[in-house]
DNA sequence: CCCTTACGACAACAGCATTGACGTTCTGCG
DNA sequence: CGCAGAACGTCAATGCTGTTGTCGTAAGGG
């Protein structure tokens, strides 16, 4: 949807861009600036701060000077997601053994999201057709294939697969995006309104608020990735 | 959170009212027809339509008489989202097949998300602590102990199963929550964007782009919730 | 029956994304 | 070399949004 202006367009596609004008304030636009300036924006700002008037702002730029390189700031969103798949498969190589490679695909997938939880929590449910996630699309399908599952199997147990990673991953970087007072005050619950509720009414909660006040405060991905992999291995033809 | 009103404050605690005036246009304004309007409005025009403008449009009132009742736009939403949590498990009965059970809740955990998506969004990933959260967990964790899981791998089983349900509500709730264009454009992606890949460059992709275009529309959480319990029940000591 | 005040209405404000018009400055072409 | 035309930064304006200060009216207890 963002490219291929048939009709006269305001934004130039990034290859065919020639004359880099610097704006008042002396900074020279480009996608990769305006990308990695949303993206320090909003992991110092948090996700509100990602407006055209702030970014402009950020980059010593009229906000509508954006749009000569995006269409929308949903085209900006989706280009800012991209760049954080990107960044998570950088300097990275498949071994062979296609579940300990679907591990570390997760887990990368994962680890980068919370690095950057307001990104994560914005984009992570998008499909954005740019170029980092045609590459990890391609490598997660082409794992689960040379595996030996059979075409229809590898794409709706790749769409499990990444959904799964994904959902996990807004859920555990929205809780750290969380405003501190809110994120402490849920923290909180586990202790106060869990812990001493009475056996008689809730026996099951009474006889794990120890572990379940324990278990709550880390991620359950690593888990959830385990069982996911161990279901792959049993439904995989021998 | 979001009462006791210390200072003076517009807001009237819905307990203290007394004086019901009708709107210009007839309407008798409350916090039940208030929620209840703003979850069909969700339901019939979708997430976009949850303004408070158009929320005071569809009342029959003035925008601004809405902030009588709750502080904010967030805290309409969260009553609107308990609303919701009440729904979620009445009516259900456990049946002591502790797969089928955990299916079902999984499945109306997801139903009930995508049918308010706009909610769902925003509440999925906070403890609550209150009643309704209570009786859930109590609920799910009940069914793997006495499904013979020993505890720590009950609490831990749980902590998996409930954030992978609520990680796909958050997903595919998202999805439909997205603005009507964006929607389409997310879809169209794999028609454009990936279908017409070179088998050279991206072999596994052109293989299977055909599947891709069409499991991409469906969810995956119903086969991401067998692989999980698929896992759990390899896992059940004997 | 009247006084207090709950509460709906109005208007205004600040901030948002987006766009059409304008003018400057860069660059390929002659 | 220089010039034409386009690239692209800037300005101004539009119509949204949530939110609030103020005012008038009507409800209902005394």
């Amino acid at each position: 949807m963002t490219d291929r202006p048939d009709r006269p367009d305001r934004v130039v596609p990034e290859t065919a861009r020639r004359r880099r004008r610097p704006t008042k304030q002396g900074t020279v636009l480009s996608e990769q600036v305006i990308v990695d300036t949303a993206l320090r924006l909003v992991g110092q700002h948090g996700a509100q701060a990602f407006t055209v008037r702030r970014l402009g702002l950020a980059l010593g730029a009229d906000p509508s000077a954006i749009y000569r390189y995006f269409h929308s700031t949903d085209d900006l969103l989706l280009a800012v997601a991209d760049e954080l798949i990107g960044l998570g498969l950088d300097g990275w190589r498949p071994t062979g053994d296609w579940r300990a490679d679907l591990r570390e695909v997760g887990m990368r997938i994962h680890a980068r999201s919370l690095a950057h939880p307001q990104a994560a929590v914005l984009a992570a449910y998008r499909t954005t057709g740019r170029a980092n996630e045609i590459r990890a699309i391609e490598t997660m399908l082409g794992i689960l294939r040379e595996a030996g599952f059979p075409d229809p199997d590898a794409v709706s147990l790749y769409h499990a697969f990444i959904d799964q990673a994904l959902g996990f991953a807004v859920l555990d970087s929205a809780a750290l995006a969380l405003p501190a007072t809110a994120r402490h005050a849920d923290n909180g619950v586990w202790d106060t309104a869990y812990r001493g509720l009475s056996p008689d009414t809730h026996p099951h909660i009474a006889a794990t608020a120890d572990l379940l006040a324990a278990d709550m405060r880390r991620s359950a991905y690593p888990l959830a990735l385990d069982l996911l992999l161990d279901a792959l291995a049993a439904r995989l033809p021998s």
